[in-house]
RNA sequence: GGGGGAAUACCUAAGCGGCCAAAAGGGCCAGACUGUAAAUCUGGUGGCUUAUGCCUUCACAGGUUCGAAUCCUGUUUCCCCCA
């Protein structure tokens, strides 16, 4: 058993890939070391609030790391933040959340949250925690003793807290229990380890504080980067609507992906697989668009078979980056009835299939040049041109939009 | 409880009586160029059976005006300060 660990070097090496920080620093080996001596696997604590997730790429950076201190034998902690999801997080948000989720919306979830993780995680070798568990037992008194730890020129530290209050904006007292409450989690499940993104710092060295005065083993906070969306610029978020989801289908991963500005790849292939960083140099030293198919479908094998992720990956070079047409072409009914011995004008024929959403709209793409018809593309040149409508007939609303007529 | 400020299209934000369907960025859409990358350039970004035309928009409801996003009244929401 003690010997189960793999050596503190390698192990260090394993966790620190794509770490951005690690605080205290030194601290980690000497936990891994005593962990390694004594044959007890560090807890490592990863917590969420399950605030309807549909888990991304920028997710999984985390959950990656937990599945790697699993594989190194350590003991994987979730967190699922089924009270704190009732204050919302503040970290990073110019405003306080909007609206409380009610309990069940929490639960409901959690459950979805967790199936999701599993795709990330061992969930037979992870322990699973809510920490209402504990929050909804505590009583006023109790939350009081709480808050009599934190000062508020502490939570004042905290940046986004920081600048809210010199820029005169609000903040609510139960925001301000938020980091308390995360930080307590950690007492309640003995964390030794926390993983989170570098914005959560404040909330780790809290969790510290706290686990130092009630006489426990502090944790060590090990912060990844924040994964950048699909505009190479702002943080992957739903709400961005720049994220890939570990859920979708192998060829819409695959279209993301190779939509990605060059400049992300290697953070991508760091944060988001496990080849060796000289190897991805070697890579990004090459044909950049031969290296983004590599990151494409490295990453799309671990959401779906390898098969899968190849086949994706032929039907974007031949359909994208070839010639061939689109092989998802969506079939759309139009009433024969529309139709005036067998034409339609243009507007009429865009709007009608629904590739786009009102006339001008229509007429708009039209003048812009991007509506088009038929296997060959041919422009529609003007807004009242009267298009000779058959069935079978393609129609183009720029490059990614496309169906096939079809009269009923 | 008192005082101050704000509400404009997807977002930020101009406009403060006619020239406003409403400046400017951003975003987004389309086109060119490409590796459906980035950068760049161009056009577009309320609706209308096809329009130097009409209709609906500037928190909501009224009012003043020949004419209002712009002025007045009330309502709602939000923010800040003092207590």
């Amino acid at each position: 058993m003690t010997s189960s660990f793999p050596p503190v070097e390698e192990q260090l090496r394993v966790i620190t890939r794509g770490i951005e920080k690690v605080v205290p620093q030194d601290e980690l080996r000497k936990k891994l070391q005593h962990s390694r001596d004594t044959g007890t696997p560090l807890r490592v604590k990863y917590g969420i609030d399950p605030t309807g997730i549909d888990v991304h790429l920028g997710h999984t950076v985390p959950l990656r790391k937990i599945r790697q201190f699993q594989e190194l034998g350590h003991q994987a902690v979730i967190i699922i933040g089924n009270y704190t999801a009732l204050v919302g997080d503040p970290s990073g948000r110019d405003e306080a959340r909007s609206r409380r989720l009610t309990a069940d919306e929490v639960e409901h979830n959690a459950r979805d949250y967790l199936a999701q993780v599993g795709k990330v995680v061992d969930m037979s070798r992870a322990e699973v925690h809510r920490n209402g568990d504990w929050f909804g037992r505590m009583s006023f008194a109790d939350v009081l003793g709480l808050c009599g730890r934190v000062t508020v020129a502490q939570l004042l530290t905290r940046e986004d807290f920081a600048r809210r209050y010199r820029e005169e904006r609000a903040i609510f007292l139960h925001e301000c229990l938020y980091p308390v409450m995360q930080a307590w989690d950690s007492v309640e499940i003995r964390a030794d380890v926390e993983l989170g993104g570098t914005e959560q710092l404040y909330s780790f060295m809290l969790a510290r504080d706290l686990q130092a005065q009630q006489g426990l083993s502090q944790q060590i906070a090990v912060m990844s980067p924040i994964l950048v969306g699909l505009d190479g610029v702002r943080r992957m978020g739903k709400s961005l609507g720049n994220y890939i989801g570990i859920s979708e289908p192998a060829y819409e991963m695959m279209k993301k992906f190779m939509q990605l500005p060059d400049g992300v790849m290697r953070m991508y292939f760091e944060l988001l697989t496990e080849l060796p960083m000289d190897e991805v140099d070697r890579l990004l030293a090459g044909h950049l668009k031969e290296a983004k198919v590599a990151l494409a479908t490295n990453v799309i094998s671990q959401y779906h078979s390898a098969e899968a992720a190849v086949a994706a990956c032929q039907r974007w070079q031949a359909e994208i980056g070839g010639e061939a047409l689109p092989s998802d072409i969506p079939d759309v009914a139009l009433d024969a009835s529309l139709l005036t011995s067998g034409t339609l004008s243009a507007v009429r024929l865009l709007t009608a299939l629904g590739l786009c959403t009102s006339n001008s709209e229509a007429r708009r793409l039209i003048e812009g040049g991007g509506a088009r018809t038929g296997p060959e593309k041919s422009p529609i040149t003007t807004h009242d041109q009267q298009v000779s409508v058959s069935d079978g007939l393609l129609v183009w609303a720029g490059r990614k939009k496309y169906c096939r007529v079809r009269i009923g």
